[in-house]
DNA sequence: CCATAAACGGCACTCGGTGCAACAAACAAG
DNA sequence: CTTGTTTGTTGCACCGAGTGCCGTTTATGG
């Protein structure tokens, strides 16, 4: 077991301080050699823990999307179409108790960032794939067909409105705007 | 009137020239030096006429809002929220015959390169806004409610997916695929 | 011929990102 | 204790996008 030299620092420890100096002083502002330095780390080393800057802020993605698709399967047949979406994602965002300022700040970050918002387009993809996926068998048609690539779209677009608000009015529950989001989905769709 | 230096070339010309390179080589193959090379201008150059390499593929994106603006402010009151929301899109998408194979082209490098489909997003949140500036006072909502941003979103969603699809399936008509996507939104939001 | 306006473009620099090759620290076996 | 293997760290050189500065070019108007 354990062989080799032992890591320096860890992903999540990085992502932690690497938050931090973007909350102070902007992401634009922070360059990776900032990071490296306040990490004790070579710069070539961080980008061993990351792809790049963007990535350091959506933390371990992939793992959250395996929930997410893990959630979705584990739903009954009989649920309808919608709900069960909704409530995959609700609980797909699902805070632990205390985590919600570090939360906000990130998204914070992540939408309101000119180079965030745009990678994380790129991150959604995957998301979507995971939607459509539930969805397609249950519409009655291919993943790739139109109707069950438009469910992911509008899905996401749920998502990211209630993020907007959420983040725009300090104070509001993130679940309670989620949620508003795929009631009003049914009502704005049909006027 | 017109004095200084006449400019040696122009926006559309270097647009033109760079798809063609684009299409080439490939977007991510083609340096800016490439470019300014070709058009026979120097690089600085080159960043007079775009402010990134990205926003070469764009055209005069921000003339086109700017049409798409006038005609959802030329609907009647009492046309449907989504219908007129689809007729003004469906116009804003409309091709000038001849035009297609190179829109294609051009589409095709925005929603499969990913450094395009992520600089995108940027773009659509203009494109949203004039939605929202619609739908906002037909809603009876703010310009930042939830529900005009829902609209938003959504109609981006149907534009975005019927693209994927037109892009996907060669010699289908983008027209018939958006109105196709719009007419299923009540229809998938509702199950 | 000269002033002015406007576009061109070289130069040096910052920053993100990559390929490569050397080095360091742990452990296991002899 | 030495040696080999494994794995993480790191410096170095390089590329490409993008920017600020500043001098140069090419037109027009007086």
């Amino acid at each position: 077991m354990g062989q080799g030299r032992p890591a320096v620092t860890s992903k999540g420890e990085l992502e932690l301080l690497a938050l931090e100096l973007f909350a102070e002083r902007g992401f634009e502002q922070t360059t990776v050699d900032d990071l490296a330095e306040a990490a004790g780390i070579g710069r070539r080393t961080f980008f061993r823990y990351f792809a790049s800057k963007n990535d350091v802020v959506y933390g371990d993605f992939d793992a959250a999307l395996g929930e997410l698709r893990a959630r979705l399967a584990a739903t009954p047949e009989e649920v309808p179409l919608w709900d069960g979406i909704r409530d995959a994602v609700l609980a797909f965002n699902a805070l632990p108790p205390g985590a919600e300022p570090q939360h906000r700040v990130r998204m914070s970050l992540v939408l309101h960032t000119p180079a965030l918002q745009a990678h994380s387009t790129l991150r959604y993809a995957g998301w979507r794939a995971v939607i459509a996926e539930h969805a397609a068998p249950r519409l009655g048609v291919a993943v790739d067909a139109l109707e069950a690539q438009l469910v992911a779209h509008q899905a996401l677009a749920c998502a990211v409105t209630a993020y907007e608000q959420w983040l725009a009015r300090p104070g509001t529950d993130l679940a309670a705007l989620l949620d508003q989001a795929f009631g009003s989905l049914a009502v704005t769709a049909g006027r």
